[in-house]
DNA sequence: AGCACGCCGACT
DNA sequence: GTCGGCGTGCTC
């Protein structure tokens, strides 16, 4: 008898397969590797992936159960897949069915069965020109216009005009027009021909952009990292789009990953105007059963280009012929909780399986990144010239050492934020703090209200009279009298961008202004109304925490401001100045244009510090070179390898125990670092500790975290905490 | 992660 | 008297 036992991969975080009994009657047709099936585990039902078979089992046969269910669907996920996501989970330490959990579509991971519909999408009934269509333009430029986008395509789905910034509203109208219909989705390999390709809108490359299509082209069918280092306007979406023209005419698949913000109209236009191929997005304004769409397209082959955020990389892609991945330095391709990937590293690793070639895009490459290109592990590919004449702003320093400031912003700033503004041109201000007041305290005894769950000073917010803790959102009235002394004088310490916004208005009255933070976005939608309102020039002055630096392009600001440079100079965390440059960077990539170039100005009580001469004399390359200089000196990241262990427990002293325990052991070519207490020791009532565990080779690195995980079963401390493991952490705050 | 089981505090 | 708080342990 073959195939009568199964291992599976469960959703739960436990890093084991489990093995179940495949009862005769479900042994025809033979089980498959990656099939989905339904299992009792403990109480409960729940889905499970099939990752092998076999004749014979270790486990004691009394405790193994049957299979429930073989669900027959169209869902199964081929090998290479499971294959891929068995890396996954083997390159990160984590729990195997925790991964194929995070790669599955929610409706995929449910018992209850899925009403599988197919894809639904737009079609135009009547041609451009008609009667009909023709009465559009002058009456209804919107809906002409998606008119016209639908009758181009026939056939693109509702989320991708969502994206490109159409409402249903405008689409009824076209319905009770008879001009478009809904169809289902036909469902066939997508397969090259020559109208899917648009010519009117190919660029001529410039000698710098055809010098790396070429080196693409030339070995496009195996394993190749290619890092595109270009400057903001350099060109690196022309660049992708005709390395993709090569690998579509071949009719296989091209995966894009962006950051989460990075999937703007512009971005889908651009690849719209150029192919008229089948496009899936894939990013967190879908609902359940568009991502399911997406997935279905993408397996059954009939999707050509996947756009989509960090979690697209585990599409179930059958014929992906090249994965680009734009903004690679951007830290929200990093999972920042249970599953802490890193889309770019992924990508890398997807590639490598499938031997084919992969494009990182930035114009601030990440440190590894850079590293790995001297190294001359991926090829290093320059975009040196902007196109255009345009220029990118200039970055300069103010001391504020030396300065009478007002509010936070010095004489000098002022200045020149009044002649901007005097020029009707837009002015955008940095300050990364949200809230109107970091603290408050008593002017008496020097009493400041504290969290009791975090130990940190509770944030003022005074539109709404109240004290909230950032770090785990707890609230408080403010109170009349400090409690240590009785006195009523209490007062707000520090600004936030509340209080700044304020301020600002005080002192350019006249000026329409508008605040961009968690605090005044909140509300869904709000974000791309401001965004558009500031597109208008409704507002001249805009304030913002770095919410507004990723992503959005502002040609009318050509003044930037950044009120406090100095936070990321002396910040514990080592990776703090190359985030920081890369903001400054981006922000001067962005701002301003050709006609009305654009100026980054800087608050500084450190002038003189070397990070920061590097950055405003000689760029983003030269300070790279400079900080990694120091980062080898130091043995940092990306010169070394880093695991980071977080635990945490209701009681103090259990974490630091926990990691105490497993530093007892010797590892191999690998040492720790601490435990020490986290950055916030105490947050939401728990208390928190740090293990670094650092290798001078990455292999050395997960034979070290395989032993340590090993005897984690036997430490002490084990059930008295809960802890986690990031492998290549970034962010060493939490 | 769920979920059950089990042992102590404030209430219909 | 019990409802439910969450600490602990288990899941093929």
């Amino acid at each position: 008898m073959s195939n009568q036992y199964v291992q599976v991969a469960v959703p739960v975080p436990m890093r084991q397969l489990f093995t179940y009994q495949v009862p005769v009657a479900m042994q025809t047709p033979a089980i498959r590797i990656g099939e989905r099936v339904a299992v009792s585990f403990g109480s409960r039902q729940v889905i499970a992936v099939v990752i092998s078979h076999s004749d014979q089992s270790d486990i004691d046969s009394k405790k193994i159960k049957p299979i429930s269910k073989r669900l027959n669907d169209s869902f199964h996920l081929h090998t290479v897949l499971v294959d891929f996501l068995r890396l996954c989970a083997n390159y990160y330490h984590h729990p195997i069915g925790d991964v194929f959990q995070q790669a599955l579509p929610k409706l995929l991971r449910q018992v209850k069965k899925i009403d599988v519909q197919p894809p639904m999408v737009w079609h135009s009934q009547a041609k451009e020109g008609d009667e009909q269509a023709s009465k559009l333009t002058s009456k209804a430029p919107k809906q002409q216009a998606l008119f016209a986008l639908i009758a181009k395509h026939q056939g693109i789905s509702w989320p991708e005009l969502r994206t490109l910034g159409y409402n249903k509203t405008q689409l009824n109208a076209l319905v009770a027009k008879n001009l478009v219909v809904e169809k289902a989705q036909k469902s066939k390999d997508f397969t090259w021909h020559e109208q899917a390709f648009n010519e009117d809108n190919q660029q001529r490359l410039s000698t710098e952009q055809a010098v790396i299509v070429a080196a693409i082209n030339q070995a496009n069918d195996r394993f190749a990292c290619h890092l595109i280092d270009g400057i903001t306007g350099s060109g690196k979406t022309e660049v992708y789009l005709q390395a993709m023209e090569r690998v579509l005419k071949n009719s296989q698949q091209v995966l894009v990953i962006v950051p989460e913000i990075g999937l703007t109209p512009q971005t889908l236009l651009r690849f719209e105007q150029r192919f008229n191929v089948p496009i899936c997005l894939h990013h967190s304004n879908l609902n359940d059963s568009e991502r399911l769409d997406t997935w279905l397209n993408a397996q059954q082959s009939s999707a050509a280009i996947i756009i989509g955020t960090r979690s697209a990389i585990f599409s179930p892609l059958h014929h992906l012929g090249m994965i680009i991945v734009d903004e690679e330095h951007d830290s929200s391709l990093k999972q920042q909780d249970s599953f802490r990937y890193h889309g770019r590293d992924l990508a890398i690793l997807r590639a490598k399986q499938l031997g084919i070639p992969v494009l990182l895009g930035s114009a601030t490459p990440s440190f590894e990144s850079l590293q790995n290109a001297m190294s001359g592990k991926y090829q290093y590919h320059q975009l040196r010239k902007r196109a255009g004449n345009s220029n990118k702003a200039k970055i300069s320093l103010i001391d504020v050492a030396q300065q009478q400031m007002e509010y936070g912003l010095s004489g000098t700033l002022k200045q020149q934020i009044k002649q901007t503004l005097a020029r009707g041109e837009q002015v955008l201000i940095f300050l990364n703090r949200r809230g109107y007041a970091p603290a408050i305290n008593c002017q008496e005894c020097h009493w400041i209200a504290d969290c009791q769950r975090c130990d940190k000073p509770y944030t003022f917010h005074q539109k709404q009279q109240l004290l909230i803790c950032h770090h785990c959102g707890s609230q408080k009235r403010v109170p009349k009298q400090c409690p240590s002394c009785g006195s009523v004088r209490i007062a707000p310490v520090g600004q936030g961008t509340e209080q700044l916004e304020q301020r600002i208005g005080e002192i350019f009255p006249q000026v329409s202004l508008v605040r961009i933070d968690r605090d005044s976005t909140r509300k869904k939608g709000e974000l791309s109304k401001l965004l558009q309102e500031i597109s208008d020039k409704k507002h001249q002055l805009l304030i913002g925490t770095q919410m507004l630096a990723k992503g959005h392009h502002f040609p009318d600001v050509t003044l930037v401001a950044v009120l406090d440079g100095d936070g990321a100079l002396f910040s514990f965390d080592f990776r703090a100045s190359e985030q920081m440059a890369q903001l400054l960077v981006q922000v001067a990539g962005r701002a301003g244009r050709a006609s009305k170039p654009g100026q980054v100005l800087v608050q500084t009580n450190y002038p003189d510090h070397p990070l920061l001469q590097e950055i405003v004399n000689n760029g983003y390359q030269h300070f790279a070179k400079q900080a990694l200089l120091e980062r080898q000196q130091a043995l940092l990241p990306p010169f070394s390898f880093q695991a980071l262990i977080r635990a945490e427990a209701n009681f103090p002293s259990y974490p630091e125990k926990f990691l105490r325990a497993l530093t007892e052991q010797t590892l191999h070519q690998c040492e720790f670092a601490g435990p020490v207490p986290a950055a916030m020791e105490k947050k939401a009532g728990k208390f928190r500790y740090h293990l670094i565990i650092q290798a001078k080779s990455r292999k050395h690195l997960h034979i070290a975290i395989t032993q340590l995980l090993s005897q984690i079963p036997d430490n002490e401390w084990q059930s008295k905490v809960r802890w986690s493991l990031d492998i290549d952490p970034i962010d060493l705050n939490w």
